[in-house]
DNA sequence: TTGTATACCTAAATGAGCAAGGTATCGTCG
DNA sequence: CGACGATACCTTGCTCATTTAGGTATACAA
């Protein structure tokens, strides 16, 4: 079934919120949305790696090879204006459609 | 983009919802959901249909020819035991995946 | 009679995410 | 020393929900 884990269409919004203080390498983005969803969400890297080459196309991210806390070469990704932007749209996206959805939750 | 009307995934929570007090027909499916989201969720014909008859398929509903409000011939869906069970299921896994991503929304 | 609402349908294309592979480095534990 | 797990990246093939864009037919109002 498409989007067990994450529901579709939800998770450009996670990574690029994953991304607001600063860059981030995709391995760390992953595993920052796994972390502050208490394991709730778990992305597969087989989307993960696909989105963000998927948001670099977009020009809402921005990539630079760079040295990881390991001390390993990593790809960092950085929000661009236009991602800030598209950030506050998905957030706003977001709000609507789950408030329209619970208020249907909430009938009878 | 896939799910630019409703998040993917949700179209089957918001159908089972919508036969929790009886049988509706797939027009009217369409419409309450219209009309409970206040506009905000339009579903496409294209999705609706198909997403009645996978409902079907899987059991979790039944349909039966009756006549509509307007006395015209229309298709009534009903929840069946196992499409009741599969409304709580699934209602659980949106409460858990929209906490789990307000969680993520909130941090910073 | 033209348009709008009702009521159903499908086929082709898009595209996200899943499953399942692959490479390579590093540290640790037995 | 060797195996294993974690880190860090990648891709290809598949499934499947939704979009787009058509189609049929009836009823009623302008």
């Amino acid at each position: 079934m498409a989007g067990s884990d994450v529901f579709t269409g939800t998770l450009d919004l996670l990574i690029l919120k994953a991304l607001t203080w600063g860059p981030r390498h995709g391995y760390a983005v992953g595993r920052w949305i796994r972390e502050t969803t208490d394991e709730t969400l778990v992305i597969q890297e087989g989307a993960l790696y696909p989105a963000l080459h998927r948001l670099e196309r977009k020009h809402f991210v921005e990539e630079r090879w760079g040295e990881s806390e390991t001390g390993r070469q990593a790809k960092y990704y950085s929000l661009t204006v236009a991602g800030r932007a598209q950030l506050k749209r998905e957030v706003v996206r977001w709000r609507t459609h789950t408030e329209a959805v619970a208020r249907a939750l909430a009938v009878g």
